[in-house]
DNA sequence: GTGAAAGCGCTAACAC
DNA sequence: GTGTTAGCGCTTTCAC
């Protein structure tokens, strides 16, 4: 046993220290910090005084014994080094600081198994989970979902709450810019195959498309990274279209950059439009034009939702939550070669249209 | 009370429903999960299976209550959307995750009070701390250290085990490389102000510039971002030199990108160097020439001597553990134009070296 | 080898 | 209002 010699250093300051302190009960000083207006006035500031002169701290884990909230909140992400999931991360970061919630991080890395386990790790330890961009089917996330609260970012599951950008008026919007610049064709690079968010782009964007009466198609699976990009843009100049909309910012920079290499001209010949709206997509020359997804309020409504669950709201189930997405535009983008009357459109024509020939004496040398 | 009618889907299965299960003392299941050796072989054995079947999970927060430990590293980064923090989360998640431990999230968003409120939020409940770029004193984490293993990235600390990449050999080997084009004078672009890092770049640099005979000043200090760049680009402007060392990557890229804008052109007329190697640095037109810090090999060395420290190791209090640097050459780093007989000096000469006019008749319009 | 019992720091019942 | 008591799920003595 240790003495009761005072502030040991060493061993942290319990609840008993004190209440032996303050010459009360141990509940006494629970109740003064757990339930304030229970504690006369008078006690419970005495109370606050000597546990901060004693430097006592409550201990989350003691607490959460008996089955109380932790105050920590797993955030599970495909993979931290992804920007994208960076400003996720930071949203979160900060809507549960704000509550005085703590936040556990698992990057899935972008392995099921890997993800699995990193959740049965934490799960336990934690009052909820918010999954963003997750491998796992629908089933074991909505089993997961009636354990703890749950809620998903970037994918709608029946009878799971989840946050998600408003895709389908972002992919329209960028149709639409397309479009107006005289592009009638638009080819989508596609993501991860086994990617909920890749399929749910290219319907919208298929969707938007048809409503607008142009032609859209689909290349790919190809890896979500500029490398990825650069492999689609070499699938891509087999049988190109005057506009590309990628997967993602990586996918987009990736293809512009494959293009560049093949000594073909973004925007001049071929308009790339990403999505996300990453850093990296100001950066770059040309400058992407993209949709940009709110996410760093991604990040944080979905902590919203999940703290509400967390402390007693029903969970709200029903239709998943939009959150606006609006189309940046920059150099990456241009009018159509096939755009009479503008300057680029002539430089095209000039050159008879047929950048596809070029391509294929280059990459014969 | 609850019935002790079989596996209730919704109370977790603890010890003692196993241990009853499977006809045995609860210490024995505790033993057969935590000693495997001393349960005899066919005990523990019938005791995991039938732990599997009834989907028991031990729970970390019980098991930490007596002081154990909690298998949980707080990670405590300055701000988590900024790559450089992006990259080193990565190494660290990894190299815990393969440990079996959890990394707990704390992002003091570049915030004095912020950091200290998420560390002593999380500090309760994890086994190590490792801090990345923190603003707290010197006493303050070795406070701290005596408290809970800490382990402290890019900085140097009596008495507290670190880790930091190689700065003074990387910032030599971009002087060295500056020198080889021909440039005797450099500007190093400064970050915040109270960064130990950006102290320690800077001495780093000094001391190889006099060992090289070349001129380095120090202009600054500038917020580590783009923005912060496009700033220093005109107070550099004011008086420029050839060669430009910035403190970070994001810092470079707004450097070039506002002497670009100022009809200054890199690397012709300035030559430019980073210091990360983030992602966006190969992106940029023209590609930076950094200083590649091992980010990912950092977050995961801090983590490997905080597990073990953690574990009972010595705390390795000697010399802070050093991570190799490489230069990364790319575009932003040319020839200096006083260079003799190379085309760029010449082009340089032919404009009479004088771009400083150039930069104030232009920003006069 | 295994069981019984004590206790980790805290909170929730229940008394008074 | 405040003290007393009984646990939370687990590990760790200490017996046997």
């Amino acid at each position: 046993m240790v003495q009761d010699g005072g502030a040991d250093a060493s061993r942290p300051v319990t609840i008993y220290d004190v209440a032996r302190a303050a010459g009360v009960a141990p509940s006494t000083v629970s109740r003064a910090f757990s339930r304030p207006g229970r504690v006369k006035a008078g006690t419970a500031e005495r109370i606050r005084e000597i546990a901060v002169t004693l430097g006592y701290r409550t201990s989350p884990l003691a607490r959460a014994v008996p089955g109380a909230p932790t105050r920590m909140i797993a955030l599970v992400v495909a993979d931290i080094a992804n920007p994208v999931f960076a400003a996720i991360v930071r949203g979160a970061q900060e809507a549960a600081a704000e509550r005085g919630y703590v936040l556990l991080l698992a990057d899935a890395q972008e392995d099921d198994r890997q993800e699995r386990a990193a959740i049965e790790r934490s799960l336990p330890s934690v009052d909820g989970v918010v999954l963003a961009a997750t491998r796992m089917s629908d089933s074991a996330i909505r089993m997961m979902s009636k354990q703890k609260p749950v809620v998903v970012l970037n994918r709608s599951i029946p009878d799971v709450p989840c946050v998600m950008p408003d895709y389908a008026r972002g992919l329209r919007r960028a149709a639409e810019h397309l479009g107006e610049l005289g592009h009638d064709r638009i080819t989508y690079v596609a993501g991860p195959a086994a990617s909920w968010a890749d399929g749910m782009r290219w319907r919208s964007l298929r969707d938007a498309a048809a409503g607008l009466h142009l032609a859209a198609r689909r290349i790919g699976p190809f890896p979500p990274d500029v490398d990825g990009g650069v492999l689609a843009a070499a699938t891509f100049a087999a049988q190109p279209t005057s506009a590309v909309i990628a997967y993602n910012d990586l996918l987009a920079i990736g293809v512009v950059r494959g293009l560049l290499g093949m000594g073909v001209r973004v925007p001049g010949d071929v308009s790339v439009v990403g999505f996300d709206n990453i850093l990296a997509a100001e950066l770059v020359t040309p400058g992407l034009t993209t949709v940009a997804a709110p996410l760093h309020t991604e990040g944080a409504e979905a902590i919203r939702h999940l703290l509400a669950m967390v402390e007693g709201a029903p969970t709200h189930t029903g239709q998943p939550f939009v959150l606006p997405t609006r189309l940046v535009v920059r150099g990456s983008t241009g009018p159509s070669s096939r755009m009479p009357g503008h300057p680029a459109a002539r430089a095209g024509t000039a050159r008879g249209n047929s950048w596809q020939l070029l391509v294929r004496s280059r990459s014969a040398e």
